[in-house]
RNA sequence: CGGGGUGUGGCGCAGUUGGCUAGCGCGCCGCGUUUGGGACGCGGAGGUCGAAGGUUCGAGUCCUUUCACCCCGACCA
């Protein structure tokens, strides 16, 4: 893409109301915009961002057997109050809202905007699962969570409305679901190990809520995390301070002098759900002894948005974004100076080649000054700058940079190509 | 929800004890000079000072109400 088609313009400076690295960061380059406290909207290159997160994320959970589906954000009362999550004090993140009735302001029926879609699910596969042989099953969506929280903060790290990936796995017993929630789990780490977060992303034992003993989080550590985790550098095993205690660390096998104390990013949820909405709802089956069961639940989250966040605010530098490779909007930020006819051809020609060759490149095309276009490039963090100059065609060559490594080198053509092309496909 | 803070052109800010046509930087438009780390000159455009009400000869400034935003805490299936 062209620099000079592309709307966003960069800011030197942070909004004020914006204190997160990431927000400043997505912000500044104009990746996101703010719609309202916890509410962003995705911009051209912020989507592709997400896009690309949610494409592995979504690679990930078909090969563990997920069936995409998308369900709605508009959610009737009645199976809330069913399984006892309408009332408030139930539940306190509803967003509620009315349907009209007749003309005028006249109010009909209660609505939710969904926070999560175990009810509505478990309601759909009451059609579809009779009998052992309909299970195991794992539907799964991308869709947007609606949270009203008392406060949000971090920039994307908590929000009221937000896209989640939410995974719902439906077993006919014990083993069945308990093999593939360890399936799970490892898909879970891949999935992060892919985007680049793995190396700071730890299994973590969390609270089961009503449901069960334990959940799974996985957490990234990062100071700006809101969680405090204790890890197990060498397990690669963490526990949430909500259930840390004595008794849990003699049952995990963990030693207290083992564990460091860290700050946390939850970017990933699994739990069993038990029956507590097969039974609430009634989505029963038959077994193989023909007695009627109630299945056995399981839910598995990863928000992408707060994933996006998580990535800018663990790899930023004092120059601005570094994206992971598999996550750049672009993987070439090209910086044309001046506008020599020689050189403009040169870039030109080079953009057109590598778009060719399959390899993304947002090409500075506009008459700005060289600090400008730098800054800019660093901003936005793509992986790699090549710079097209006079200087640059003295040497018959390209500038080849990548935005971590502070070395440069100019080379000719057939090798910046073959390096780009290469390293981009692989 | 408790505590603290902030709302002034697109962005960042200044504006004293109430006083004149509300300023500055960035950005934007025009012309010219510039071109390897956010250039410079000249000339422009752009503001219901968050909103409503009040006090006053006069309100960005004082009073009341209200809305929004940020931070700390509580909360976070």
């Amino acid at each position: 893409m062209r620099r000079s088609q592309l709307f966003i313009k960069t800011r030197r400076e942070a909004p004020a109301d914006e204190v997160a690295k990431n927000a400043q960061l997505l912000i500044r380059g104009g990746y996101i915009h703010k719609e309202m406290a916890g509410v962003y909207d995705y911009l051209p290159m912020g989507l592709m961002v997400l896009n690309k997160v949610m494409d592995i994320i979504r690679e990930e959970i078909n090969k563990l057997g997920g069936q995409e589906i998308y369900l709605s954000a508009l959610q009737p009362k009645d199976n809330w109050e069913t399984s006892g999550r309408w009332h408030e004090e139930a539940a306190d993140v509803w967003f509620k809202t009315r349907m009209h009735s007749g003309k005028g302001f006249h109010l009909g029926p209660e609505l939710g905007l969904g926070w999560t879609h175990e009810e509505a699910l478990t309601v759909i596969m009451k059609q579809f699962v009779n009998s052992y042989k309909d299970l195991p099953v794992y539907p799964y969506q991308f869709q947007t969570k609606f949270r009203n929280e008392l406060r949000s903060k971090s920039g994307l790290l908590r929000t009221r409305e937000f896209i989640m990936k939410d995974l719902y796995s439906f077993s006919a017993n014990q083993a069945q679901h308990d093999a593939f929630y360890e399936k799970a789990k490892k898909s879970y780490a891949a999935i992060f190990e892919r985007v680049g977060l793995g190396a700071d992303t730890y299994l973590t034992v969390a609270s089961g809520g009503s449901f069960s003993k334990f959940s799974h989080e996985f957490q990234t550590v990062i100071d700006v995390g809101e969680d405090t985790v204790y890890v197990h550098e060498g397990k690669k095993l963490a526990v949430n301070k909500e259930v840390y205690s004595d008794k849990v660390l003699n049952d995990l096998g963990l030693q207290k002098d083992e564990l460091v104390e860290k700050n946390g990013v939850e970017v990933g949820n699994i739990f069993p759900l038990g029956t507590r909405f097969s039974e609430a709802l009634g989505l029963n089956f038959t077994d193989e002894q023909g007695q009627l069961k109630p299945v056995l639940m399981g839910c598995y989250g990863i928000g992408p948005g707060r994933l996006v966040a998580t990535i800018a605010e663990k790899f930023a530098d004092d120059k601005g974004l570094v994206w992971p490779e598999v996550v750049a909007p672009f993987y070439v930020y090209l910086v044309r100076i001046g506008n020599g006819s020689m050189v403009a051809e040169a870039a030109d020609n080079l953009y057109k080649e590598l778009s060719d060759a399959g390899v993304s490149v947002l090409y500075d095309d506009r008459d700005e000054r060289p600090g400008e276009m730098f800054a800019d490039a660093d901003l936005l963090g793509m992986p790699n700058r090549v710079v097209v100059s006079e200087k640059t065609m003295e040497t018959n060559g390209y500038e080849l940079k990548s935005r971590t490594k502070g070395d440069s080198a100019i080379i000719d053509k057939e090798n910046l190509l073959k390096t780009l092309v290469k390293a981009a496909s692989g």
